[in-house]
DNA sequence: TTTTTGACTTGACCTAAGTCAAGGTCAAGC
DNA sequence: GCTTGACCTTGACTTAGGTCAAGTCAAAAA
């Protein structure tokens, strides 16, 4: 079940949202309105958010754990459209659509923690403030962009680019010729938002090892020769 | 070759430009503003009016004739991400990206006039008017949404699914049981929109018309069972 | 400790859609 | 009226990736 609350929000929490791009830019008086309306949930592992074709309420910040987002198919199959991560916020692009009915449904991959924030509260503070709405603004592009990349990966690039790329993607800061990956979440799950089936998954690890290029432990990949990786990823549809 | 000029952009063209959404809420002294900064851009077949990578001026009203946005792969292979008719308005979304570079290249599919507008004009009225964000939030809200659903369609479903949405999604405004539709581009544009190669497309227009669902000839389909192609998505994987 | 469970892997086989190559069709230009 | 070229269609064949059905393995439950 999913707990909420709000009495006392951690310094740790309010700091995670003072930091986040979509509240940055508030003066402290509308900071602490947010605050006061804000909600803490926590999740255990497979509870459900929000689901698809709800009426959105909220917009969210996770603060620890991880949450995908996914769509399910009339035939049962899912598709994970997003892995969140930590810092990062959801569903503030539903604020301003119409119907306001989420696109995606949200579940915790692990136990999570998610400040819910008021969408009403926010919409009212986003429509008189300028400077929030520019960030706004940025943040959506920026999202819509990632998106025509993915029509693109999707469209234009086969099975073993998408993971490839994925790997490259998720390289921590060091640029070394060497990376360690821990995968965030399951392979069946990692393996949806790649959009392929995970038989088809385990097979490219294989490969991919075999040819010297990964080293794959469970959750664990090594990138054994980032250079090599990039160039396959240049040269394969 | 792109003849440019704006010295006066005929009744017709400012009424268009009256009417799009992204210019509704301006007041007549911005909007005047905008007309003077703005472009009329004529352009032939296969004109090139932007390129993938290029940086960002104006985002572009289409008056008359069709655009593609579309993407080249390294290996030349291309995408077609979109189809803009006349009426709407593309490269919005380019405006807040930091970089303002364009991601896809857009392409005249015939004889067509664009209305160029100046894009820091219309910026610097951006974020200074909280009615134009909230629409633009609105737009880019629901650009987002559409391409939710896109890799939905990618992802989930299979080529006749794809086509038949993109049919039952063209018929004109009456709802009947018959519904005639001119394809806006040749077809091999319509099957990279649809991430279909021509010779696919082809054979499935012709499963569709031995089941007697569609006519077609040439550019013009005639669904001829509005009903059974409805159901017939819903039960396609 | 043993059992159970869920996640992952592996092999054998299948299929939707792609590829290749050969025509057809039709409008534009000579 | 013929030629050219772009676009589309068709048939034969290939293939990346999906499907199905056993496994394997490790962690949680009993």
């Amino acid at each position: 079940m999913i707990k909420t609350g709000n009495s006392e929000l951690s310094d740790m929490i309010v700091n995670a949202m003072r930091r986040c791009i979509l509240l940055q830019s508030l003066d402290s008086e509308d900071f602490d309105q947010v605050l006061h309306t804000a909600k803490l949930c926590n999740l255990d592992e497979n509870d459900t958010l929000f689901e698809q074709g709800g009426e959105l309420s909220a917009i969210y910040l996770l603060i620890s754990g991880g949450i995908k987002l996914q769509r399910l198919a009339p035939n049962g199959e899912e598709k994970v459209f997003e892995i969140i991560r930590p810092g990062h916020t959801f569903a503030e692009a539903v604020l301003f659509s119409g119907g306001s009915r989420f696109p995606v449904s949200a579940i915790a991959l692990a136990p999570s923690v998610v400040v819910a924030i008021h969408a009403k509260t926010y919409l009212k503070l986003v429509s008189t403030s300028n400077e929030l709405s520019m960030n706004l603004l940025a943040k959506l592009s920026q999202r819509l962009h990632w998106m025509i990349n993915e029509v693109d990966r999707l469209t234009l690039h086969n099975a073993t680019f998408r993971l490839v790329d994925y790997l490259l993607s998720h390289i921590p800061l060091d640029n070394n010729d060497s990376a360690g990956i821990s995968l965030t979440a399951p392979k069946h799950v990692i393996a949806s938002r790649l959009s392929i089936k995970p038989e088809t998954l385990s097979r490219t690890f294989k490969e991919l090892s075999k040819r010297g290029l990964i080293n794959s432990t469970g959750s664990e990949i090594e990138l054994l020769d980032v250079e090599k990786l990039r160039e396959l990823i240049s040269l394969e549809s």
